[in-house]
DNA sequence: ATGCCTTGTCGCACAAGA
């Protein structure tokens, strides 16, 4: 099962990226993130053409996010839990099944915050405060669940070519490098980082300044797994190359394998020995 | 460097992004 993140930077925009890159990646999910558009506004045809289902959360002009699935899109939560006055489109969730493998599946657009200094940062650190609350009662669920997404988190240093460029930033404060953290600790595991991804992995260039000429990225779309999907997961990997398309988006995409566990996997491997034929 | 691009908007410049 091929789950992908891709923050597309409008979907009327990305109109000919995007099914262009869901041909050549064929992901079983993407989620995708600032969709820019109202539900009724979004393209859904083009990708039920492709044989997508599409569930949209939407907003007018900004934020916006989607999921589409090659399979049945089941139990769809739209918005994050927490705070009913928050009419900001950054949170869909729902159930996928492939196969024998179910996995539960939640695309966040996390807010940027910046400037510092203003309520966009606070914004920021309450519905990070949310996320973890959420996440909390999700994994008590102890099912396959994952958290895909634009984070607006640079994590560590490494996340980022130029950190001293960021020290200012929303994105590196500590107090949202904490935040990060915090939600980690709940038991989830950072799919690009446990599969040893290369140094200077990044997942966004700005288009100002020559930043992807330069290399001059950061990481900041990520996928967290709950310790059941962590447990499938097979290979993380970033599609660098969509940022060098025409028209690209700022993000590229980022996407995991999971595989569910076959009984043999599964079965002691001295039973599976010894009932080999010699 | 309050800039640099790119997107969407009841545009005819602006807000927002990161």
């Amino acid at each position: 099962m091929k789950i992908a993140t891709w923050n597309i930077n409008g979907i009327k925009a990305r109109i000919d990226n995007l099914p262009k890159w869901l041909r050549e990646a064929e992901p079983d999910v993407v989620c995708l993130q600032e969709v820019k558009s109202i539900d009724e506004n979004f393209p859904t045809a083009v990708f039920e053409d492709m044989g997508y289902s599409v569930a949209v959360h939407g907003q007018k002009s900004f934020n916006g996010v989607a999921i589409l699935s090659k399979h049945a899109i089941e139990d769809v939560r739209r918005g994050l839990p927490g705070d009913d006055e928050d009419v900001q489109a950054r949170y869909i969730e729902a159930r996928i099944t492939v196969e024998d493998l179910s996995v539960r599946i939640a695309g966040i657009y996390l807010p940027n915050g910046n400037p510092l200094g203003t309520e966009k940062f606070t914004y920021k650190l309450a519905w990070m405060k949310r996320l973890e609350a959420h996440a909390r009662s999700m994994l008590q669920g102890e099912e396959a669940f994952l958290i895909a997404g634009d984070y607006n988190v640079i994590p560590e240093p490494e996340d980022c070519r130029k950190p001293d460029n960021w020290l200012d930033d929303a994105l590196y404060q500590p107090e949202s490098r904490d935040a990060y953290r915090q939600l980690l600790h709940l038991g989830f595991t950072d799919a690009l980082r446990a599969t040893n991804a290369a140094p200077e992995t990044y997942t966004f260039w700005d288009y100002q300044a020559g930043a992807w000429n330069k290399n001059n990225g950061i990481r900041i779309d990520h996928m967290l797994l709950s310790p059941q999907a962590a447990d499938l997961l097979q290979t993380c990997a970033v599609d660098k190359h969509t940022r060098a398309w025409e028209k690209p988006s700022d993000h590229v995409p980022v996407w995991v394998k999971l595989a569910a566990k076959t009984a043999a996997s599964s079965m002691p491997s001295g039973d599976a020995l010894t009932s080999q034929p010699v």
